[in-house]
DNA sequence: TTGTAAGCGTTATCAA
DNA sequence: TTGATAACGCTTACAA
């Protein structure tokens, strides 16, 4: 059927285990086998078999890339970066999409045995990792947006993040520091999890209280439906601003949900910023090329994903786990302005 | 090391075949000695090693998924859908970004033969395979917003495509019957390759000269770098204003740059639809939730996805190939008004 | 420096 | 109905 090592070692006179000694520079050959075999292997256009490197092997040199909901825009760049990264070191990744029904460390723990994987990246899910998981899963784990539980063997993993509760507060407090006192929150969370997104909410609910605002939790839009974010946000912000009038500023836990919800702010006749300040969470590019620019809690993606990949290789190298938290920038492009505190009118 | 069908075999007390005959159902077991080994792999937590089977079958029931340009929103939809229906048929779905500079044709080749692929789905990219890439990969292949040249054998590969011409026409037609006549044209293209994208272009130019309106090249911003979608249509579209102040409308190739192009246009001042009017291609969710909402020629990516697995699969089990086109739908929104010509001034 | 042969974990073919 | 056993294509001792 396809051409084997056994059809190159025929055509080039020589063993298979010189044809694999040439082909993985292993044990020491002769210039002149080493033509011949090249040789071999270019005129039948052999490609090694994957799988049974990787059976005799033990070890396939492929990361698993396992995304809490893939199609986010936020996650698109770095992915990206991961992948770049990933085959420049000689690896292969592995992208597979997790749904909110989906256990993303069940399924790693499974495609580890199933296919020998190297490593496993976990991008977005919920902070409930523990340490029966990684001892299960049994190869280096990186955790990208997220971390394990506050009692989890710091040891047997990895994580990068961003201080969530901290960025909430932030935007919050941006907003308070504007002058705004009746703000929105708009937040999605699957079920009681404890995720980035709750922990911006948290954040949020710190910041209103440390500036002696009272929270109210109808001011807050957590309804979860299956939507797409832009439509959450929409319908979410269209929901708010009918029952507050008086609401004169919003933060969004994601930049798609913040141009749902800016959306839904000018289609009903009111005006960014003027009326209504958006800000959002993560700095995906297009909102930047909304009609406001939106501001945002910009997460640095691209440095995020590459100390993943760092983290990663050196627990591969037998090297220790790295946690670390970046910190998220405030980007301010236009769509908040100060609110009636500081209003003169 | 890892639980292997022996240990299972072992705890069972009985033989390897048993074990793997009651694993994948195949020959006759008694109902006792199922219930035993089933026992046992719960007990052991077994999972059967993948590249030991694939090794031994020669086929790994792994589809592969090539995206040129992965992160292009419009293509995330289709990913999305393909990925949940290939996993539903009991495969593997494998995507892989493909850049620019790489060939996605020779890295599928080389791909199925290392990981002993069923089949390959190509998204973007080019017109330009030929026969014999077709013989080369020898796997079903369906070509996805793409086709193969027009002298290739249809019954090599499927393709699932709109009519990227008469789409481009559609568009251009639907600004010059608004009454525009200085209709920029927004595009990028990998050299001279013939791709969806030059097909747009072509269907632009025939729409022009069929109403009798002079081709301008100088209208066309066609400027090669490797920035985003968005920023490209910004930078283009800023630079064509600047060229063109008599410029009424522009067709942009994708709704990333048209989003980018209505940014220029509104941080230059001038107004949507009323001093430009812009129209996109593709049909990305965000390009609805703008401001304002984009107009755009939609693809079905969704009925394409599906049709593009159904072909697969239609292969894989032997049958025909499936060449459809799909008709793309204008979706009409508010970004395109009333031309100088219509325009009462 | 090279070739022979064992074995990785499966599945499939035989006998039993 | 079951259990040995021979591949699958590769890497890696070990011998030559």
């Amino acid at each position: 059927m396809s051409v084997t090592i056994k059809d190159v070692a025929k055509l080039s006179g020589v063993g298979i285990a010189t044809v694999s000694r040439v082909l993985n520079n292993s044990g020491i050959t002769s210039n002149e086998t080493r033509e011949k075999v090249m040789a071999a292997v270019r005129e039948l256009n052999y490609v090694p078999n994957n799988s049974a490197r990787v059976l005799k092997m033990g070890q396939s040199k492929t990361i698993a890339l396992l995304v809490k909901s893939i199609t986010n825009p936020f996650f698109q760049k770095m992915i990206h970066t991961i992948e770049q990264k990933v085959s420049l070191r000689g690896y292969h990744l592995e992208m597979r999409n997790v749904n909110y029904s989906q256990s993303e460390m069940s399924m790693a723990i499974k495609e580890v045995q199933d296919r020998n994987l190297s490593g496993v990246i976990l991008m977005g899910g919920s902070f409930g990792y523990t340490n029966e998981d990684f001892e299960r899963l049994g190869v280096p784990c990186v955790l990208l947006t997220v971390a394990a539980g506050e009692d989890v063997n710091t040891d047997l993993y990895s994580s990068i993040i961003i201080d969530d509760e901290a960025e909430g507060f932030k935007a919050t407090e941006y907003l308070i520091n504007l002058g705004h006192r009746r703000i929105g929150f708009l937040y999605s969370n699957s079920g009681n999890a404890l995720t980035p997104n709750r922990l911006r909410y948290q954040g949020y609910q710190r910041a209103l209280e440390t500036h002696g605002i009272p929270f109210d939790k109808d001011m807050v839009s957590a309804i979860n439906i299956s939507e797409s974010d832009y439509e959450f946000g929409f319908n979410m912000m269209r929901n708010l601003m009918m029952r507050h009038k008086d609401m004169t500023a919003v933060v969004a836990i994601a930049d798609t949900m913040a141009i749902g919800a800016a959306k839904a702010v000018i289609s009903s006749g009111l005006r960014i910023p003027e009326d209504i300040s958006i800000i959002g969470f993560d700095g995906i590019e297009v909102a930047e090329f909304y009609n406001p620019s939106l501001d945002t809690i910009c997460q640095p993606a691209e440095q995020m994903s590459l100390r993943a990949i760092d983290a990663l290789f050196e627990m591969l190298q037998g090297g220790k786990t790295t946690h670390k938290v970046f910190e998220a920038a405030l980007l301010k492009r236009g769509s908040c302005a100060a609110g009636p505190t500081f209003k003169k009118s």
